[in-house]
Formats: structure tokens, sequence, C-alpha cells
RNA sequence: GGUCGCGUGGCCGAGUGGUUAGGCAGAGGUCUGCAACACCUUCUACAGCGGUUCGAAUCCGUUCGCGACCUCCA
């Protein structure tokens, strides 16, 4: 199956035809989090986005090596204790082993991203898995003359870079306005100028994770670990590059230089930034304090959430909004997601029961806009609206108000099914079917007592049993055909 | 200060030079013993000001407001 698909590569500024490398094969990296706490909804984001993306291109009949990382080593933080690395100093406040910090919130982490029906990716390298790798890396650089060492740590030489590549491509910056920046930052007398960033940082003594190298005992720098790592499995030069749009300057600018100053080739064809979550207009980040984590979205425990939000609410949420703009949160969208995703779900149990009515609605031109939609930079809000369409379609066709030949229909299934569940990846909240066949007959006495009840328009019974059930979270739904019944989570 | 982006109806959020986005909420109706569900109908738009055009919410300019990055961040 062949598709036309656009994306918008933040490289050129433009939507472009999507091309792989090799014709049946897609390599795509994604730079996933950096795990000393626990995650929030900012980390949900890339994740369903690329995860959507990962499963159109399935597909659509691509063979696709998706790789996204953890990562467990570096990063400097900005605070009074700056040049310490992130990981270790979590671990000292928890008087823990650094790599117990790290496989505590990578549990979590797996955890939250299985509720969200993320599929895992093809590999999840970690950086301190790959300290070779970086320091290999850092001795190309150098050998190629675009880092130097200082005082037993690295820094890549922008300035000299610039002179054979251009650096600052992809973020729009220009070399002399970042070489006249003139603000004090830790490490910076080491540097030649200012621009120049780390590939290794030499430990100091209360500084725990540390690796020996030819320079010092120390870490890879900031920006290292994803160039080593992309390399590694997807070559020097890949198809898909994605992240946060918070990581286009420095990170991913950083990157292209890397892998320019070491083997010589732009690395990515395709680079592609989701924008961020914001809370009341800001962005939600770990460094502003004002991000709700996954599992207080799932429990309803934190003062800005009026309800408990399940993960698929959540996932639905953010596949309403085109992952390149920015996603206000609050709790009147999540809400209304909520509702909107239930329409979509209760649809599809009444959609597994239709059958031919007769000749009426076409359901080709609706697949054709689903396949429109995605092919255009992975649009899901339209996908959506499509989605919807089908919805009334079916719920019209179950009181036979429209009309489906069986052609129709079984396109109309795998339509439908091949969109909501596995090209967006939505499901039914594991909480809903929870019956047994004990609570199954116990239900079936229940609705008959109250169908005799109604037959002898003793509608105090009647209603009382359809009071209690409600309030115990049965909902009973009436129709021409009888009662059915189920649990609202 | 530099770079980039945004401003759509009560809320969330697509799209675009002339034709319904969609969801949630609101209104009216059908269905129902009453409801819920569902279906039908329906109301609120494109920040302000100029310009280009037969025609702009959509292109250009400008003003105002907001945000992101420039330092770790998804």
């Amino acid at each position: 199956m062949t598709q036309n698909i656009q994306v918008y590569n933040t490289l050129s500024r433009k939507k472009e035809k999507f091309v792989p490398i090799n014709k049946s094969h897609v390599g795509m990296y994604v730079c996933g989090p950096t795990l000393y706490g626990p995650p929030h909804l900012g980390h949900a984001r890339p994740s369903v986005v690329f995860d959507v993306i990962y499963r159109y291109l399935l597909h659509v009949g691509y063979k696709v090596r998706y790789v996204k990382n953890i990562t467990d080593v570096g990063h400097l933080e900005n605070d009074a204790d700056a040049g310490e690395d992130k990981i270790a100093k979590k671990a000292r406040v928890e008087q823990l082993e650094p790599m117990e910090v790290v496989q505590k919130y990578t549990l979590i982490y797996h955890e939250n991203m299985a509720k969200l029906n993320v599929l895992p990716p093809t590999i999840e390298p970690r950086a301190s898995g790959h300290i070779i790798e970086q320091i290999n890396m850092v001795e190309e650089i150098l050998k190629n003359g675009y880092a130097y060492v200082a005082n037993g740590s690295v820094y890549f030489d922008v300035e000299k870079y610039n002179q054979d590549h251009p650096y600052g491509q992809l973020s729009g910056r220009k070399v002399e306005d970042l070489l006249s920046e003139t603000r004090t930052l830790d490490g910076q007398e080491e540097k030649r100028n200012s621009a120049d960033f780390a590939l290794w940082k030499k430990a100091s003594p209360e500084h725990i994770m540390r690796w020996p190298s030819p320079w010092s005992d120390g870490f890879p720098g900031w920006h290292i670990e994803c160039s080593a790592m992309s390399t590694k499995y997807l070559g020097q030069e890949f198809d898909i590059h994605g992240g946060g749009m918070d990581l286009l300057f420095p990170h991913h600018e950083c990157e292209i230089a890397q892998s320019v100053g070491s083997g010589g080739k732009a690395p990515v064809k395709y680079w592609l930034h989701n924008n961020m979550i914001t809370i009341n207009g800001k962005k939600m980040g770990k460094s502003l304090g004002n991000f709700i984590n996954l599992d207080e979205f799932f429990s309803g425990n934190h003062k800005l959430l009026e309800q408990a939000y399940s993960a698929m609410t959540i996932r639905f949420f953010m596949l309403q909004a085109h992952y390149g703009g920015t996603l206000d949160f609050s709790n009147e969208g999540l809400k209304a997601a909520e509702k909107g995703l239930n329409r979509i779900l209760d649809a599809h149990k009444v959609l597994i029961t239709l059958k031919p009515n007769g000749e009426g609605v076409d359901i080709q031109p609706t697949k054709e806009a689903c396949y429109k939609a995605m092919n255009d930079d992975f649009n899901t809000p339209i996908v959506l609206a499509s989605i919807f369409d089908m919805v009334k379609i079916i719920n019209s066709i179950h009181k036979n108000l429209q009309f489906i030949n069986e052609k129709n229909l079984t396109l109309l299934k795998t339509t439908f099914e091949t969109f909501v569940f596995e090209i967006l990846g939505l499901k039914n909240s594991e909480t809903k079917n929870t019956s047994t066949d004990i609570s199954n007959e116990i239900m079936n006495v229940l609705i008959d007592l109250r169908k005799e009840a109604k037959r002898a328009k003793n509608f105090t019974l009647s209603d009382s049993i359809r009071d209690h059930l409600a309030k115990i979270g049965v909902t009973l739904k009436d129709s021409r055909e009888g009662t059915s019944w189920e649990v609202k989570s």
C-alpha cells in the first residue's frame, strides 16, 4: 500500500513528501525522557504523537525501526547545584544508587505508557549503556578538529565547525549571535566560546555517576548520547528524528553538529517536533513546577484536577489537537474528550451488531478522508472528525434511519476499527469489561424484573432498580431490541 | 535584546482566497411511562486597523495581546 505522506520538516519549515531513504524501511529516532522523576502529562505528548506516527507507518506497510532512548545520565541542572548531574542529585536526596532511581522511574514510565496504549519502541537504548559509543564519537570529533580538551573536559568548537559546515540551520540561529552571548554560566571559563558545548565533562569529586575516559573520570555531554545511539542503531543517515520543540535548540542542533563533525554526514532527513502542553497558557514542565503526573491524572489526586481521567481520555484529548500546535490543559477540555471518546467506543459496540439493511450510504469517501488526513502531516483531529461521521452513520443505521449494504458495512467496520484501534490506538478502558458469567446472569435477572415491573406499570419499582444500578455505576440502556447495560468507569 | 510561532464561536480545537470542520456545552424536536442513550434541527467565529483581489477569516503590511526557544526540559 503506498500513500503519499506529507510531513512538516522543521529543517525546511515546509511540508515535504515523505520518501524514506530505503524504499520499504523507515528509521525513526525519538528523544525519550530523562527519568529522574515520575512521568507527567508533558511526557505523554511525544509518546502518543510518535506512537501514532509509528502505527501509521506500520499500517501503510513500512518496516519501521523505532528507537526511543531513555536518558539516565548527563543533563546539568540550572539551580544552585549547577554542574551536578540530575540523576546524581536525585540519588543523593533519596539516598539511593543512581541506577535505582532510574530503575524506579523506568518501571513507572513503562506502566504509564502501557496504560496510554503506547506501543514499545523496537529499541529502547539507555545512555549509560552506550558510554563506549559516546567516547568513540567524541574521539572522532576531536580527530576531525571540531573539539578541544580543557582540563579533562571536551568541548565542541562551534566556531571552528561553522567555518566548514553551517551551524544553526535547524533552529534558525546565527553563529555570530550565539558567540556574542555574554551570560556567564557554569563551566564557561573552560570554553573558548560561549556557544561551545560539552562532549565530555570531568566529574567533580562528589559526582557519583562517572566513567573512565581518555580525558578524565567523568560523564558524557548533554547531547552526545542521542547522536551516538541513533548512529549505532539507525546509521549515519536515517529518516525521522522526533522530539519536543523545546529540544530544538540546543539539543537537536548539537546532534546535527556532532554527527556531521564525526561522520561528515547530516544525520536526519525529516525533523519532526511536537509542540508543548500548556497549563493556563504556560508550558507545563519540570523546571516550572506546574506539571501534573500521569498517575495523578489516573487517580484524580491533584489540586488542579476536578476528577480522575483515564489514560484513554488523555490519549484522545491529545489526538484532538494537531501535534504541531500547543495544547492547553483544562478540566473542561478533558471532560469533553471523555464524552467524545465514550461516544466512539459505544458506537463500536453498536457497529459489531449491525446487519446490512438496504442500499444507501457509501463509506468509500469517509475512508479516503481518513487517509487523506493522516497523509497530511498526521492530522488526527481531521481523522476524528471523519470517525464522528461514522459514529453518526452507525447509530442511524442502528435505528434504521440510514441504510447500508453488505459491502459498505464491511468497509465501515474495517475503516472504523483500523483508524480507531489500530492507528489512533484507542481502546476500551480496562475497567469497563469486568463482566463475568455470574454478573451477566444477575444483570439479566434484574433487567427481567424491571421489565415485569414496567409491564405491570409499577414504575416505582422499575425506576428503583434503574436508579440503584446507576448509583453503583451500572447504566441501563433501553432500545427497541431490549435493554443492555454497561459499567461506567 | 535576538530568533520563531500563535491570536477562530460559551469551551477545546481543524481548515482555508469564494462551498458544514469536528467534539463538548446551549436551544428546539423525535424516541420514552418518565428518563438516559441515540437521531433530527439549530444559535454563538475567524484580535484591531490598513492594503492586494471580482471576492480574505485565509495573501501582504501594521498595531495590540500571548507564548516558545536562546540554560536542563517532552
